[in-house]
DNA sequence: CGGTTGTTTGAGGACGTTCAAGTACTGTGG
DNA sequence: CCACAGTACTTGAACGTCCTCAAACAACCG
């Protein structure tokens, strides 16, 4: 594990009060590794072996059905139920728990990926309570983030909830009360997977928003009224 | 607090190693409640000021779309996220990070509930290192939930997820590989809602589960093989 | 330029919801 | 014990949403 990649990993507020001596070991035990695009972490049922961080570049989590490999038989079919990007870790859970993945994990876009040990990450649990709580609040984010799309997923239309995804992206985007005009990082197909829908069908929920003012050219969207969207989708507005 | 509720209270792994004087002060801080069907502990929006953990009874998590209250307007909607019961924590991850909580709780069957105070969890956090580890791992479990629930969610069909929820529910039973009976110990609103569902498409639900061997007399459900169910919802039987 | 891939559009169908009516189950008071 | 009301559940029909399949475009790359 290069100098670069050690500075860039203990940064993370997770690490970011561990004793050298600890992350020494942990640099030790661990390894860092370029994944392209379309590289398969792990698959889920297997054990989880390491606690992979992303230092650059973006991870699906997506569950499937039917048969992963080839093969005859079931029309394999798989969700994405979340995107990670620099910085986050890509399930803990499975990895604190020691038990196997619910779901597996591809690249989207190229990335730089720390793999951990599974067992030094417990070891750190134990051992360090800082990193138990830094842990803890990280689950809490993560736990959020699978609530408020299980919540959407529930009880809001599929363009509904291509609004919703709009709202997230202007919020990062210097807000103004009125238009902003955000960039799709995502292409069509692995968005409509994340949002629960078929990629026409994104097509067309795309084609509906315009009745609510939001523009899209390509990968530019233009929104006319933020608050217009957040009547739409009969938004909460919480974080 | 009485004695009965402090012990049952404080066996729960997330408290069982604190010192005395920390349970104390926790108990001196906190109250207990019995609540009937239909009370609501909190909306969401609101922020969160009491951790609360289910003693007995049973503890829904909702979300909701359109007006809350009554008034005109939008067709109020709400769906059931999660189902918690004795020994379980409500939404822990609103309380550790001083954020709204995302969703609302509704008692579903009389409950006694602990409320503790926010900051003193918020407390121990920071001083019990034991209590963040045990903290993280519940959090964890919650994550997990949520994940098998959003992928169910989004690739497999109603009745597919009710066979899922069937399947959970036998294998608490003492488990044979071969039928199993089971019984609901929710109404058919209930489940349906949190299922991801309406009432009658579970009935319909219901129906179709018949032509894999699966038959309900009220509350009674018989299911002559819980591997069969297995095939139906192309099940990955991770726990 | 042709091939490849990604996105859109259209038609048809499956799944799920809604609304309305019917049936079963519960408890209550006569 | 039965009639009754009230509730919960089921059933049916109509509708809407979303998916699938197929084809048409568009954009990109050799």
């Amino acid at each position: 594990m290069n100098q670069a990649d050690q500075a860039a990993l203990f940064a993370l507020p997770l690490f970011a009060h561990l004793p050298v001596a600890a992350l020494e070991r942990l640099a030790d035990g661990g390894f860092v590794h370029s994944e392209p695009p379309e590289a398969v972490l792990f698959l889920e049922g297997e054990s989880a072996r390491f606690l992979h961080v992303i230092l650059s570049g973006r991870v699906s989590l997506f569950g499937s059905i039917g048969d992963i490999a080839a093969s005859g038989g079931l029309p394999h079919r798989e969700a994405i139920v979340e995107i990670f990007s620099a910085g986050d870790v890509i399930i803990a859970p499975a990895v604190l728990l020691d038990l196997p993945y619910l779901m597996s994990a591809r690249v989207i876009e190229t990335a730089r990926i720390a793999f951990l040990p599974a067992d030094a990450i417990r070891d750190l649990m134990r051992e360090h309570a800082d990193f138990a709580r830094q842990a803890a609040m990280m689950l809490a984010r993560h736990w959020r983030l699978l609530a408020r799309q299980l919540k959407d997923q529930k009880l809001r239309s599929a363009p509904q909830r291509l609004a919703r995804y709009l709202i997230t992206l202007a919020n990062g985007t210097q807000g103004e009360g009125q238009g902003v005009d955000v960039e799709l990082t995502l292409d069509r197909r692995t968005l409509a997977s994340w949002l629960g829908m078929s990629p026409e069908n994104l097509s067309r929920s795309i084609a509906q928003l315009a009745e609510v003012g939001v523009h899209f050219r390509g990968r530019k969207v233009s929104i006319a009224s933020v608050a217009r969207l957040h009547a739409y989708c009969q938004e909460d507005d919480l974080r």
